[in-house]
DNA sequence: AGATGGGCTTAACCATGATCAATGTAAGTA
DNA sequence: TACTTACATTGATCATGGTTAAGCCCATCT
């Protein structure tokens, strides 16, 4: 009963919470849900690489996956952290085009695989599905241009305060503590979100320390603890 | 009659020729057309400032635009740059939010910008101009990746060889010069080049005069002879 | 022709963040 | 518990590309 293995898995109830597919009829759910395959990774193992033929596109249910550049130098740029009821691979699969990175668990990850087929018959038949779509990838295109702009136009330390106060954009505030008091918690380790946010480790420490040792934040761990909000946005 | 004011353009003759629109219905077409409105812009003005709430998305008819963000230090980053037949402003429209970015001519230019009614009322009825604007959109994004991974892992002399390599695609080599001699034409001010490729002009200008004095580029204003595209893309 | 101005280039200097190297720390494994 | 391994931190040094400033070239205007 503990195995994994032996946990059974009910496709269409997981898709009908995915937001994507929210207003769905049961039996379009049950349509995409015979195109739907369960794919299971083991943290570190890799879904596709740059260069592979996408076949339809991929939801989180539950762990987390990395999408990246490798350079012929070896470094390492990563471009998306996706976790549950994230999707990713639409864009590829729309274009028929190989993927342009690699995928790789950051976890152990549950992730659904949707064949293309199928999405394209619903676009055909549901216009309510296209438009989801169109907001969905309209949200992505939009991150990436302001992941442009923070690279192009941000210090260091600016695109690292900007990432926090994302991680902190709908967590309550710290009960008893001061306004503006948040704790967050780092989905996953510095090294990957230094290369998130276009950093090396090295410098990722030494901004937290500098905003440590200016009584900004707190850092134990992943655990951060912002002690002023605004103050922290402030500070440039 | 030489008065650009006079010169009457036949809209649904121009909607039919961007590839968005191409597939359409003639009576589609007239429907499109009718929440359509043309808007000229002089060399320099501005069509959008960021916060400016979208009411639809543009075609660019002739001339060429540019969309940026600026800092609060007054400096600016050019995220694109769009000629005749590129349409820009759809994942905002979809969104619903303002414009992250702002809007400029670069030369003076013709665009027709299509109310958000229309595209809605349109994607309801016909699943392939769905499927246009998702394969639209998927290349944006693709391409907004793809220069996520350059300025990332890519110097700004590789960034600027890029840049060029793709400007010389599908332009034909030059007749009876050597094998892989090109000559491109840049599509507009070193600046905004400098800007779109994250660059300060000065550092371009360098990297155009270290091309040059290693024979691999000959500079004459805008236009730039590559020798050799092969040993330009080879060199690191 | 001369003057104005924008775009471009050049050079000297500087700062940010990367690289290299060593050490520290925490978590998992025998 | 000690051992291993991956992750994180710290310090010293370096390089890329930005900054500042000056001058140049060319187009345009009077």
């Amino acid at each position: 009963m503990s195995n994994e293995k032996t946990i059974e898995i009910d496709i269409p109830g997981l898709l009908g919470r995915m937001p994507l597919f929210s207003a769905l009829a049961p039996e379009d759910l049950a349509r995409l849900a015979a195109a739907t395959r369960e794919r299971r990774l083991h943290k570190g193992e890799r879904l596709f690489q740059r260069g592979d033929a996408p076949k339809g596109f991929f939801l989180v249910v539950w762990g987390q996956v990395k999408l990246a550049f490798t350079s012929a130098q070896g470094n390492e740029k990563v471009v998306e952290i996706l976790g549950p009821l994230q999707s990713f691979g639409e864009a590829v699969m729309f274009l028929d085009q190989p993927y342009p990175v690699l995928g790789e668990a950051l976890a152990d990850t549950l992730l659904l695989h949707i064949g293309s087929a199928a999405v394209f018959g619903l676009i055909e038949e549901d216009p309510r599905f296209a438009r989801k779509l169109l907001a969905g990838m309209s949200i992505r295109l939009h991150t990436m241009v302001r992941d442009v702009e923070s690279y192009a136009l941000r210090s260091s330390t600016q695109r690292v305060i900007g990432y926090l106060l994302q991680l902190a954009e709908g967590v309550p505030c710290a009960p008893g503590a001061g306004l503006g008091a948040v704790s967050v918690e780092l989905p996953t380790s510095k090294q990957v979100i230094a290369s998130r946010l276009s950093l090396t480790p090295e410098t990722l420490s030494r901004i937290f320390h500098e905003l440590s040792s200016m009584g900004l934040i707190e850092v134990q761990g992943k655990l951060i603890r912002i002690h002023d909000a605004a103050r922290l946005a402030a500070h440039e």
